[in-house]
DNA sequence: ACAAAAGAGAACAAAAAGAGAACAAATTAT
DNA sequence: ATAATTTGTTCTCTTTTTGTTCTCTTTTGT
């Protein structure tokens, strides 16, 4: 049995990491398309080479075949630490419970703590000064009250969520942009919902 | 058998430190990339260096082989942890290679390449407008070169290693900090050796 | 100044990767 | 039903990448 050239093993990371976004046994032609690759028979000849390394297998669900990957490939996948929870965007005015879980992102241990913790994309700017920036991820620690200054998730009126520093008496909430051409809102205690506390930021600059 | 030399140790240093981002057994041209090296012929005459010094062994997997670590040095060093080796930190006047690894950083995905990677730990404030605060860590790709615009490891005169935008013509290279409280520093070619392109940042909020 | 080490660059054969055409079976559309 | 499209499969041909070997120049240490 060889070992996997390069390129096999692209096409087996690919098929491996997109195993379930696809509904059924996924053509050649829908492969070369994620893959970049023009032609099917430049393909057919990576399949083959991993049906020879066993891991993929052909699919006899029906006629016309197709492939998927071994069943001891995907158990693998499936033991595999999962990181933490990546929930989605904030910024977007939706409410962090009403957003599912969109997959799982390995954290260092250093940007998280010991208590559950999920991780958010931040749109938008009003953190900018902060050092948080359009499309960077935050790392949030889930809890219900925070200390003055912390960065925090907070839900407004049950609707709108938001990353903000917070400062709160008895009276009032405020929930400071580190934008200087943003303003602070000021809220009733009872009108704002912490969600989480910052405990991490990360920033990927693989495309410019 | 002889001893190894500066180069070859050199060679097999990376080789140990990054046996496990290469999901298949590198190219020449991978390495000499990695390594800035530019022709390959140079290399090969380390690598075969390496192999009679019994570090490495030619992979005959495949066809077109290859080369891999000998079991006996991977087994030594898979008693590590994995991640990214964790270097020190930058600012600090010194260069990479003087630096040994401290210890290992698990990485999400996103933040790094599929080429080596390792993380530095950020010190000073040359960056803050980038967004890149101290205390930060940093996630390099290693390589020799970058395009303008990039932020980069830069080794000046062998001897200082800083973090920076690079402006690359002919004549100058351009070291450019992100804090208007500093300036923009000029130098020859020759004065300045790219130790890594910057890839991925990271901070942590827990202690304030 | 000398020798060892390191590098650049060209050349070459083999392997790998890709493009594209062809065809029959399966699927979908009309 | 028939026609049109999509599927897996096989084939040849071209391009790219790879390991390998060479010669020549530059750097480095003594």
């Amino acid at each position: 049995m060889n070992i996997l050239t390069r390129r096999q093993r692209e096409v087996f990371n690919y098929l491996r990491d997109n195993h379930d976004s696809f509904a059924c046994p996924p053509s050649l032609n829908e492969l070369c398309e994620g893959l970049g690759i023009v032609s099917r028979g430049s393909l057919y000849k990576h399949i083959m080479a991993l049906i020879a390394a066993g891991l993929v297998e052909p699919f006899t669900g029906n006629k016309q075949g197709g492939i998927r990957l071994t069943q001891q490939v995907i158990e693998e996948d499936s033991t595999l630490p999962k990181g933490l929870p990546f929930i989605g965007s904030i910024a977007a005015g939706k409410p962090i419970e009403a957003l599912a879980t969109e997959g799982y992102m390995t954290v260092p241990d250093a940007l998280k703590t010991d208590k559950p913790c999920y991780v958010l994309q931040v749109k938008g700017d009003s953190m900018i000064e902060a050092g948080i920036y359009d499309g960077d991820w935050v790392v949030i620690e889930q809890c219900s009250c925070a200390k003055n200054g912390e960065i925090v998730v907070a839900l407004i009126e049950k609707s709108e969520a938001t990353l903000k520093y917070i400062q709160q008496t008895a009276e009032q909430v405020l929930l400071l942009p580190a934008n200087a051409n943003m303003t602070a809102l000021s809220y009733h205690p009872d009108q704002v919902e912490i969600q989480g506390v910052l405990v991490g930021q990360m920033r990927s600059y693989r495309f410019h």
